[in-house]
DNA sequence: TTGTATTTGTTCGTATGTATC
DNA sequence: GGATACATACGAACAAATACA
C-alpha cells in the first residue's frame, strides 16, 4: 500500500488532547464501580492507605479523588473509621448544588425555572390521574385535608402541607426522574426568590387561592381527568409567579398554559 | 439571673453537627466570590502558593478545594501557568454528570425514561410553537429537509439528522433545563436499548414513519398550534417504544397520550 | 529561538485527633 | 481504659510543564 497525497480521502479529525490527572482516573474507576453496582450504598471503600496500594499513587492523589467524590455526594469518609469511606445513596442533593450554581450564575432565569415546574407538575398530575388506585386517591384527599387545617396555622405549616401534597402526587406518578427534577427545581426557585412573595401581607389570600387550586387538581384526579389536572397545576403556577417575571419572559409561561 | 428548671421555656432544638473540613471552607469562599461576581469568567485565581498564604492552610488542602471546584466546572488549573487557575464560564454541562449518575443509580426503567422523553419533547414542541419567529421556523423546515435527504443515505445519517432537528427545537424553546434533560434522557435511553430497534430489518419503514411524525410537528409549529405539536411528539414516541415495554408499564405511556 | 524562573502535579514523611475493638 | 488503625492536616521535595524575557 503506497501512501500518496491523493490517498488521503478523509481529512484527519484530531481531538483536542488534555492532560489527564491521576486523581481523575481514580474518580472514574470508583464512579464506574458504583454505576455498575459493584459498590452498593452502605458498603465501604478500602481505606486510603489501601487505595494508595491499589491505585499505585500517593496518598494526596487518592485524597483529591475522594474529596471530589465526596463533594459529588457519592462517598463520605470520617476520621478514625477503620471500615473506610462509606458509599452513599445517591439522592437529589447531588443535583441541588449544581442547579443552584447554574441559577446563581444568571444562566437560568426564574421564568425558565417556573416553566420547568409547570412541565414537571402538570406531567405528574396527568400521570397520577391516569394511574391512581382508590387507596392512593385517599392519600391525596388526606393531604388536601391537612392543607385545609394548616391554613389556620400559618404560612410555615401550610407550605409544609403543600410539599407533602406534591410528594404524594409524585409518588403516585411513579417516575423518580420527574420527582427528583421537581424537588430540585422547587428548591432552586425558593432559593432564588427567597421571601419575595412570602412577605406579602395578604398571605392569607394567597394560601386560600393555592388551596383552591389544589382542590381543583384533586377533583380532576378523582375524576380520572388527566388533562384537567395538568391544566390546573399550570394555571396555578402561572398565577403565582406571573407577576414576578419580566414581560418578555412571560411569553414562555403563557405558551405553557395551552392545552 | 438564677437558672432553674422552670426557666427553660423553649426546648433547645439542636442541629446535628458534622465536622467541617478545611477544604470545604475554601470551596465555599471561592464559590461565593464567583456567585457575587467578584470573580468573572476568564479571570484568574491567585496561584496555589498564594492561596496557601491567604487561607492559612497547607497546599494539599488548597489543592483539594481546587480539585472539587475543577470537577464542578468552575475553575481550571494548568501546570506551569504563572497566572493561576482560570475561572470558567459555568454552563449546562455542569449538570450533565450528576444527572447521568442519578439516572444510572435510580435504576430507571425504559418506560420511565420514555415517559420523561414524552414530557420533555412535547413541552419543547409546545414552547417552540408559541415562541418561534419566522426565521426560526425556517431552521426547522431546513432540518426536516435534511431528514428527507438523509432517509436515502441510511440509518446513521438519518439518526444524526433527527438529533439536529431536536436540537433546533430545543434552542427555540429557550429552556436550557429542558434541553439538558432531553439530551441526558436520550443518551440514557440509547445506552439502555442499544440497538434493539435499530437492528430491525424494516428500518426503512421505521425511518419513514419517523419522518412523517416530524413533518406533523413542523406543520403544527408552523400553524402555531402548540397543543397539536405536543401531541404529535407524544404519539410518535409511543408508537416507537410501546412494543418494547412491559404491559403494565405501558399504562404510564398511555396516560401521557391524553391531551 | 533559547533559557530561565515560576507554577503545577505528584510524592514522601510526620504530627495530631478520632473512632472502633 | 488501652491499643490499634484511621483520617486530617502540615511541610518539604522533585519532576514536568508553562509563560515570559
Amino acid at each position: 500500500m503506497a501512501a500518496g497525497p491523493d490517498m488521503i480521502a478523509d481529512p484527519p479529525r484530531f481531538e483536542q488532547v488534555q492532560p489527564v490527572r491521576l486523581y481523575e482516573r481514580i474518580v472514574e474507576q470508583i464512579e464506574a464501580a458504583v454505576a455498575r453496582g459493584e459498590l452498593r450504598p452502605g458498603e465501604r471503600l478500602p481505606s486510603e492507605r489501601e487505595l494508595v496500594v491499589q491505585f499505585g499513587t500517593s496518598r494526596a492523589t487518592v485524597r483529591e479523588a475522594l474529596r471530589v467524590l465526596e463533594s459529588a455526594g457519592l462517598v463520605r469518609s470520617r476520621p478514625g473509621d477503620p471500615r473506610g469511606p462509606e458509599v452513599l445513596q445517591i439522592g437529589v442533593d447531588s443535583l441541588r448544588r449544581p442547579l443552584e450554581r447554574l441559577a446563581g450564575a444568571a444562566r437560568l432565569s426564574l421564568a425558565q425555572l417556573v416553566v420547568s415546574r409547570m412541565m414537571l407538575d402538570s406531567t405528574a398530575n396527568q400521570l397520577a390521574a391516569g394511574l391512581r388506585t382508590e387507596e392512593q386517591l385517599a392519600w391525596i384527599e388526606q393531604a388536601v385535608e391537612v392543607m385545609r387545617t394548616a391554613l389556620e396555622e400559618g404560612q410555615d405549616a401550610f407550605s409544609k402541607a403543600d410539599m407533602t401534597f406534591h410528594e404524594v402526587i409524585m409518588s403516585i406518578a411513579g417516575n423518580p426522574l420527574i420527582q427528583l427534577g421537581h424537588t430540585a427545581v422547587r428548591d432552586t426557585v425558593l432559593a432564588l426568590i427567597s421571601d419575595t412573595i412570602s412577605d406579602a401581607d395578604d398571605s392569607r389570600a394567597v394560601m386560600q387561592r393555592s388551596l383552591t387550586h389544589h382542590e381543583e387538581v384533586l377533583d380532576a384526579i378523582r375524576a380520572g381527568d388527566g388533562v384537567r389536572a395538568a391544566r390546573a397545576s399550570r394555571r396555578s403556577l402561572y398565577e403565582y409567579y406571573a407577576a414576578s417575571v419580566t414581560a418578555d419572559e412571560r411569553a414562555a409561561l403563557e405558551a405553557m398554559l395551552l392545552g
